[in-house]
DNA sequence: AATACCCCTTGATTTGGGTCAACCCTTTGG
DNA sequence: CCAAAGGGTTGACCCAAATCAAGGGGTATT
């Protein structure tokens, strides 16, 4: 690994947490790789090799069961994948490809397990990320069961709105199909769905989102923190 | 606590991680208490004041939204919940009641995080329980969005039985009502999926279940250990 | 410049599952 | 012994969302 790579990666905050002597040790086996669109970096059922970590560029995670496919969840920099298996050694339950290019960090699975029984500090940052983790899986199956496609539309609006500093305009960060496999649902339906919300202020042009009537579109979305905040 | 309750809590895996002389440290703070049917444990939208484990009855943990309720899971001896909130001392995410009368062990959550921080062996015994609740959730997910209702139920028969031991005919552990919402449905839909799997050799009187046709089923269900088994 | 491909939208239709209401049966309690 | 309450089933109906099919519009390719 390059001395600039070196320090990128040294700035990741589940890495930043080890004791700079463990580091070394961390990152003997690791790779700083780049990535293009469509590539499938892990598949489900497939023995943990690597702890992945998100530098650049968004990956798709996702799950396939006879001829179906769901998007579990979208990554973006700064973002890890896989912890739990790698912890536990157990298989992938989910796979993940490229959505836009990216450079992954990927270290050996077997180091971080090694460094988690030895370094209290990286272990408790592990633990943290996996308890965040949890509990994202968790909202979005409160998501799933308890809200409606609107309402999940909505919500997602609201909070990525938010997320972005409340600008009542933006861009969706990946295409429709995708959004709408996030959301559970078809993508005729996101287009449908997009349509109802014009009642709501919500204005499409492609990527385009305006929010003209945020109070409104609140109202519907009816967020909430234990769904919908991913600090809470 | 009394000595035969000591020794009880002192075989529960999670408090057996942690080394003998921080055991005291651990349960000073801790009730062993029984509960009757009905009463909510925790609510969620609380601050985490105790980390708690099922030592005898079941647990059912659910969660609201506006005027709806879902079941996440229900839980029997050995099962431990609101672990990440804990950890991360954040809300609760979900409320739990009691389905059937109950034993339930209550450590400070100061003292789970404070023994975390001292002892490693405690801390891998905890990341390890919150790695396997992580994959619990993550298969739920898949679950609920990878299959129909008639799937759905017919997995959960199948993996009931192999739980069992296989044998052709068991009892519900819980009222039908309650398998609905875990399984993601109304009552009535439940009631009617039983009749759609009598075709599969599926025979329901009360809460008496036989499997009829095992091949059948299993065709119906298609299991997938990335789904179903809570081991992998 | 023409073609092919992909993303997205729109319409038509189907269907899985929710809701409402009536009813049965069992259990509990006065 | 009867009433009340709660779990469960069944029928009728409705609605949200999936599916199927066609077409529009942009972009990349040759």
């Amino acid at each position: 690994m390059r001395p600039d790579e070196l320090e990128l990666v040294q700035a990741i905050p589940l890495v930043a947490n080890a004791a700079p002597e463990h580091v070394g040790e961390l990152l003997r086996g690791a790779f700083l790789q780049r990535f293009p669109v469509h590539v499938e970096l892990v598949r489900e059922g497939e023995p943990p090799d690597f702890l992945h970590i998100v530098v650049e560029g968004q990956i798709e995670l996702f799950s396939r069961y006879r001829d179906r496919e769901t998007t579990v969840a979208v990554l973006g920099p700064g973002g890890s994948f896989i912890l739990a298996a790698v912890l536990l050694d157990k298989p992938y339950l989910k796979s993940a490809r490229v959505l836009s290019p990216a450079r992954i960090l990927m270290i050996p699975s077997e180091a971080v397990r090694n460094l988690f029984g030895i370094d209290a500090n990286f272990a408790r940052g592990l633990t943290n990320e996996l308890a965040v983790a949890y509990r994202g899986v968790l909202k979005e199956l409160k998501n799933q069961k308890l809200r409606s496609s609107l309402e999940r539309a909505a919500a997602w609006l609201v909070r990525h709105q938010t997320e972005l500093g409340g600008a009542d305009e933006f861009a969706l960060p990946f295409d429709k199909k995708v959004l709408a496999g996030r959301l559970g649902m078809a993508p005729e339906v996101l287009s449908r769905t997009f349509v109802t919300l014009q009642a709501y202020g919500v204005k499409v042009n492609g990527r385009r989102i305006t929010i003209g009537d945020p109070t409104a579109l609140i109202k519907l979305a009816a967020p909430d923190d234990l769904i919908d905040d991913p600090h809470t």
